[in-house]
DNA sequence: AAATGTCTTCAGCTTGCCTTCAGGTTCACA
DNA sequence: TGTGAACCTGAAGGCAAGCTGAAGACATTT
């Protein structure tokens, strides 16, 4: 059924040679593009050199694992798809790679035609998804790059406040109530207590300007139109 | 990083009660909705009745198998993510379940918490595509983000209105009696003298068309066909 | 250790939604 | 057609929800 089949850049992150070599076999057979990396470090220095598709990541590798490595990128704000290779055949290390922001995994050893169905998968995912710039008015949002100008000028925000920005432009009608950003902000069981939410509102309507953001008294915020 | 929590509605389709059961369970823990289904005729009456965010598929049903029926779905040009439950721990099925369209497998017996993590990972990844509307007339309404469109313009609920108007919506043949409908808005023991429920009900009116709601005298309130 | 910056809490103020009430209108049935 | 009951709807006060300035707690950097 499914057309599937656009080239994609893939990097791979794997210091097993052999098990490396025949993944990028596999990977080329399939028709797309690979560079591999043995360590985070060189993996870094390629994702700062160009942008991939996909990153395949092994956990267990010789300068640090793969997890805090993951958890770093989505914090910079790439949404690179990752699926997650790992020894590890434990639940608990699946759930946590998953909650880092992988998209899928893989236990080794895993049949080579099951990982070109997961690439397939990833690619029909986000065939179509390209680097998002947002505008809002005279507000320009680059939600890969995490940086906000108004009027051409740059707007610093905090962690928080992006946060909740991001939520509002990602679902640009959708109404959020307060319980839910704070579920948003808060990495569930830090209950937060108080007006965290308005303030942080209070704070982006100052930077942005009144209008961003719409309250709906009793229910909760929305982007505002325009 | 971010641990995202949009509320989704979920169609569990599962013909084993225990499991069932539990599954639907952790799903409400987590937040959702769920509504299940034992055969995949009912699941396809319920996916004629109302669109879901998520599908989770037993691919052992008493009336069928599940991967002809995904085909089917996605043939149709269904995109609703599906995560398919599996007892088949073969490499086979489960490659022909994504290449079927599936996003994601588990093999049973899983884990509850992953189960989670997984429902969790495709929330976040389809966070941004537009939940299913509901079409009445020239009016839309977003259940899941609670948007409320005539004509293209955004109307704006105040949210006793949008409770009333969720309630008839969500049953679209019900009478309601002006009981029934108190009792809805105020979490019991709120008791409430008055004609409120025929003020909001006259507002709504005004708000989005004198059609929208039918009052059946000495009885009640009902969805207006359109 | 001081400085900087962010996040949270608190409190007083503002705002607008909900309810109530009252008078008008419609409906069912005689 | 008349009558009573049920329903509709405009207006207004009260009160809870939300706003925001300020200050303390905490982490990070110089």
């Amino acid at each position: 059924m499914q057309t599937a089949g656009v080239k994609m850049r893939v990097l791979l992150i794997e210091d097993d040679n052999v098990l490396g070599g025949a993944v990028a076999d596999q990977i080329r057979a399939d028709g797309h593009g690979v560079d591999r990396a043995a360590r985070l470090a060189d993996a870094q220095d390629a994702l700062d050199a160009q942008p991939f598709d996909l990153i395949l990541l092994d956990l267990m590798l010789p300068d640090g694992r793969g997890i805090p490595f993951l958890k770093a990128l989505r914090a910079r704000g790439d949404v690179t798809p990752v699926i997650i290779l790992t020894a590890l055949d434990q639940v608990s290390d699946r759930i946590a790679g998953l909650q880092a922001g992988a998209d899928d995994y893989l236990v080794k050893p895993f049949d080579l035609a099951e990982l070109s169905a997961r690439i397939g998968a990833v690619s029909r995912r986000y065939a179509g998804n390209p680097n998002p710039l947002v505008e809002l008015g005279d507000i320009q949002i680059d939600l890969g790059g995490r940086v906000v100008t108004q009027a051409g000028r740059l707007v610093a925000l905090t962690a928080r406040e992006w946060a909740l920005l991001e939520a509002f432009v990602s679902r640009p009608t959708q109404l959020f109530t307060k319980a839910q950003l704070e579920e948003l902000l808060y990495s569930f069981d830090d209950s937060v207590g108080s007006n965290t939410i308005e303030v942080h509102v209070s704070h982006l309507r100052k930077k942005l300007g009144k209008g961003l953001i719409v309250t709906e008294r009793g229910m909760g915020y929305r982007l505002g139109q325009t």
